[in-house]
DNA sequence: CCTCTCACG
DNA sequence: ACGTACGTGAGAGGG
């Protein structure tokens, strides 16, 4: 049988790495008895992954029945020194393998005999009985059971990222084959399990030396022929250690089990006793995958959502009374919801749940009326898609005044999910399975046909926003993000609705245009660099460039990648003068750029209406910015000519109309000057000077601004970009191009002269340590647990986080505020102009010819007085009759 | 599906 | 001794 699958987990190494997948929790994880339960937790998380990638037919769990082995006999201080297990590992053991009866699974010890042994035994029975065997652990050492038959998955980081040795990855890896392993082993030891090799031998030559001689018999055979050398010398004089680390590197694959095949088949769930052990644990997440599958229910019932199937008939007699609850689900297949399939609806009043798939009953008088009217409250999970989904049957929502989606998101923005069934599991309610499991996934994603299914799925999110909306508020309180959720949150939402129903005018025929003329432009660059080099290749491939340029016409290969070499910008600038063909390269780079992501891209993507319609993300970034899909209207050309054209395309919506384009100048600047306090920065901005300058005259010791050249201020300003990203000497250096020391001058001279900003960096690592997060002005919050890290990289990267987030974000509220204020605005004086675009610190308009006069004045005028700081916020104003002209 | 490269603030 | 500026999205190649 062709489908017998063998899974072998190396049960106290797997434990071993769960428990420090999850040691940051340590103490989060505890039961009510104040058990540690964050292996057993890790442990189960990866077991399902493994069941469900590997589905095996057997599985096997091997455990270490002691401290001593037959090892122990051979050699006294095998795995001596090494560190004891932690107590508080030690203790969730006997719980994993309780948990694993439950599950049906085998577990087994044999004394004197490690898991390694019980598992190259039972890798053996397996090959014998062609079973697909796979070895799970965190151990390298067990590569060498790797065959055809048999792939051993250790783990990377964490449990969930597993490699896959099979013989040629060990190949790739070691340069030898699994049995050849154990020889590399026996020349080069074992640090963990505290055995030598031979001196002065290390990976690298035990992978040479056994890939010449196959193995150590055969190499210390040939000894004699070896030339004269220090090696030689140590091989000798070690060749007892060899022989015997090679005895302790071989696993026993004929260890005296007492068990066999037919006694490790998965045998069915216990599923009584395994929701009695989570409920001890107090694994909440696994009780409700229990409770969503309806097992182990013990006689009780799975508490059903009740609800009414609506139609024609009885969806005109539903009407709302004054204080009643209202919340609202509007269910479509897919991310993009300016044209996703409708599923249905659920909507509930009080207790009262009704649901459908027909969403063309939302159209009744009665129904429509009760989501546009803004007296009406409603709850919902993702006001923006609430909005635009309702719009495209038009119905036009008011009063979708709480978002589950968005509350959550300001919240912890860390795991945040746009799926209601996830964000309920965040909180613990695991009564609503995610849209992942119920419409499935890429080919497979479909509506199911049986009402059942959907009516109770949809039913459930109503149910759970409005019965988790007090705790999702409670929180909201406690973090003092009331205001941030109310005020900026939920109305930018709502204008964002707004901005992504109207779209902006793209014209196809500029487009085309560009396409034809860039076509022509790269056949030709085609043609040159072909040529230069000799043959034809693929020269969006980096891989087949790279074998031109550094193989082939024998430049200098400046830096690697992970899979070879580097051919990015910064590489192929450098290497500019030594041959045309860099120059043309790098046109041609641009210009295909330009040509398949933007001219393409846009191309794509206009709908019917002429117009493009994107989403801006709200709940994703990290720091507070909005991010823009489908198209991405924030990364449109600018810095270089050709890909400026692009802006060319984007137009008003009437003929002689204008886009206008609105910009902050130095936003981020300007917050770092406030939350810093800094008098010397706050005072230049008072005075209106040009800051890079302020900041050149500054660091370089000059009297008047006429004496700052251009090169001080370009490089003032790098200086000034890089502080707001938390700096490094090595950063500024090569993004200056001057020494490390130089580079290290400079910004201590930035610090003298503006003291008070060296003191809020300085305080914004600390208050992330103290509080384990990173706050905005309006009370944004960004959690860096890896502040405390032990990895000196990963703790930097949160210490300029800390730094970076509360200048990034606060950034991101004002605009957000002025967006809210521009809409109020334009709606107040019954304008035409639309709010199209934001660029994290610009705001583009489609304004009618006869209210540019009006807009420009206005935009400006709201956008700086969006939020009152210390120093004045300014923007600029650009108008054309295209996006290229409004600058 | 991941990596590389490159577009933006 | 370490490896190095913050935040994003998209297209293309290649396994």
């Amino acid at each position: 049988m062709a489908d017998k699958k063998l899974l072998l987990i190396d049960g106290n190494s797997v434990a071993f790495r769960a428990f420090y997948a999850l040691y940051r929790q340590l103490e989060s994880f505890k039961n009510p008895e104040g058990l540690h339960t964050n292996a057993i937790y890790a442990f189960k998380n990866m077991l399902d992954v493994l069941l469900k990638d590997v589905k095996p037919t057997h599985v096997l769990v091997a455990f270490d029945a002691g401290k001593v082995t037959f090892r122990n006999k051979m050699y006294d201080d095998y795995k001596g020194g090494r560190q004891k297990t932690p107590e508080e590992l030690l203790e969730q053991l006997p719980y994993i393998q309780e948990m694993l009866h439950d599950l049906g699974i085998k577990t087994y010890e044999l004394k004197n005999y490690e898991a390694d042994d019980i598992i190259g035994t039972f890798v053996n029975l397996g090959e014998k009985a062609d079973f697909k065997v796979t070895v799970v652990t965190g151990d390298r050492d067990l590569t060498q059971l790797t065959s055809n038959k048999t792939t051993v998955m250790v783990t990377k980081h964490g449990v969930s990222d597993l490699e896959a040795y099979t013989p040629e990855h060990m190949k790739k890896i070691n340069g030898v084959t699994p049995t050849e392993f154990i020889d590399m082993k026996a020349l080069m030891g074992d640090n963990s399990d505290n055995y030598p090799g031979v001196t002065k031998i290390g990976p690298k030559t035990a992978s040479n030396l056994i890939q010449k001689y196959g193995s150590i018999e055969n190499l210390y055979d040939h000894i004699d022929d070896m030339k004269k050398s220090k090696r030689k010398e140590n091989l000798i004089k070690d060749k007892d250690k060899a022989f015997l680390a090679k005895k302790l590197a071989t696993i026993d694959r004929n260890a005296p089990v007492t068990i066999g095949l037919k006694d490790v088949k998965c045998k069915p769930v216990d599923y009584k006793k395994l929701r009695q052990f989570y409920e001890q644990m107090n694994f909440r997440k696994f009780l409700g995958e229990l409770n969503a599958s309806g097992e182990g229910q013990d006689g009780a019932e799975v508490e059903k959502v009740k609800y009414t199937e609506l139609d024609q008939s009885n969806a005109k007699k539903i009407s709302v009374k004054e204080n009643d609850t209202v919340s609202f689900y509007l269910g479509m297949l897919g991310d993009n919801y300016h044209l996703a399939d409708f599923v249905g609806f659920a909507l509930k009043i009080n207790e009262q749940v009704y649901v459908s798939r027909d969403v063309s009953l939302l159209q009744e008088n009665n129904l429509k009326h009760l989501l546009e009217d803004a007296e009406i409250n409603k709850n919902v999970f993702d006001l923006k898609r609430t909005t635009v989904g309702l719009n495209r049957i038009d119905v036009h929502a008011h009063g979708l005044n709480y978002d589950m989606l968005l509350a959550s998101y300001l919240i912890n923005n860390e795991n945040n999910s746009n799926d209601v069934g996830e964000v309920c599991h965040l909180y613990g309610d695991y009564s609503v399975k995610t849209d992942l499991e119920v419409y499935g996934k890429g080919k497979s994603e479909h509506v199911p046909s049986d009402d059942k299914v959907l009516y109770s799925h949809l039913a459930s999110k109503v149910v759970a926003i409005e019965k988790l909306k007090p705790l999702l508020l409670k929180k909201l309180k406690e973090h003092e993000q009331d205001d941030l959720f109310e005020n900026i949150e939920i109305p930018t939402a709502r204008v964002l609705s707004t901005m992504e129903i109207s779209g902006i005018k793209v014209e196809a025929s500029t487009l085309i245009q560009l396409q034809n003329e860039f076509a022509v432009r790269l056949k030709e660059l085609e043609d040159k660099i072909y040529q230069q080099a000799g043959e034809r290749f693929n020269l969006n491939s980096p891989k087949q460039l790279g074998h031109i340029l550094f193989d082939k016409l024998g430049l200098p290969p400046l830096k690697k990648t992970k899979t070879g070499y580097s051919t990015s910008v910064e590489v192929l600038n450098q290497l500019r003068n030594q041959s045309p063909i860099v120059g043309e390269i790098l046109d041609y780079r641009q210009i295909a750029k330009i040509q398949s992501t933007y001219v393409k891209g846009l191309l794509d993507v206009i709908q019917p209406d002429g117009r493009v319609h994107t989403r801006y993300l709200q709940t994703l970034t990290a720091t507070g910015r909005l991010s823009s899909v489908d198209p991405n209207l924030q990364n449109i050309p600018t810095r270089t000519d050709e890909g400026k054209q692009i802006r060319k395309a984007f137009v008003p919506t009437e003929k002689d109309g204008y886009i206008l384009s609105c910009d902050y100048s130095q936003i981020e600047l300007r917050v770092l000057s406030q939350i810093s306090g800094d008098e010397h920065m706050q005072e230049a901005f008072n005075t209106g000077y040009d800051i890079h300058s302020h900041t050149a005259m500054k660091i370089f010791h000059l009297d008047s601004p006429k004496d700052v050249t251009s090169l001080m201020r370009r490089r003032a300003k790098t200086v000034n970009f890089g502080i707001v990203y938390g700096i490094s000497d090595y950063g500024l250096s090569k993004r200056l191009n001057i020494s490390r020391k130089q580079a290290k001058e400079f910004i201590a001279e930035y610090f003298t002269q503006y003291p008070q900003v060296k003191d809020y960096m300085d305080k914004a690592v600390q208050v992330a340590r103290d509080k384990g997060y990173a706050e905005t002005i309006m009370h944004r919050r960004r959690y860096l647990p890896d502040i405390h890290s032990k990895n000196h990289n990963v703790r930097a990267f949160a210490e300029r986080t800390a730094i970076n987030s509360p200048i990034q974000g606060s950034a991101a509220d004002i605009i957000k505020i002025a967006m809210i204020n521009m809409q109020k605005k334009l709606d107040e004086l019954h304008l035409k102009t639309k709010m199209v675009i934001q660029v994290h610190d610009e705001l583009i308009f489609d304004v009618p010819k006869d209210e540019l006069e009006t807009v420009k004045k206005i935009v400006p005028e709201v956008m700086q007085s969006a939020v009152k700081l210390d120093v004045p916020l300014v923007a600029d104003t650009g108008w054309g009759h295209n996006w290229y002209d409004a600058k």
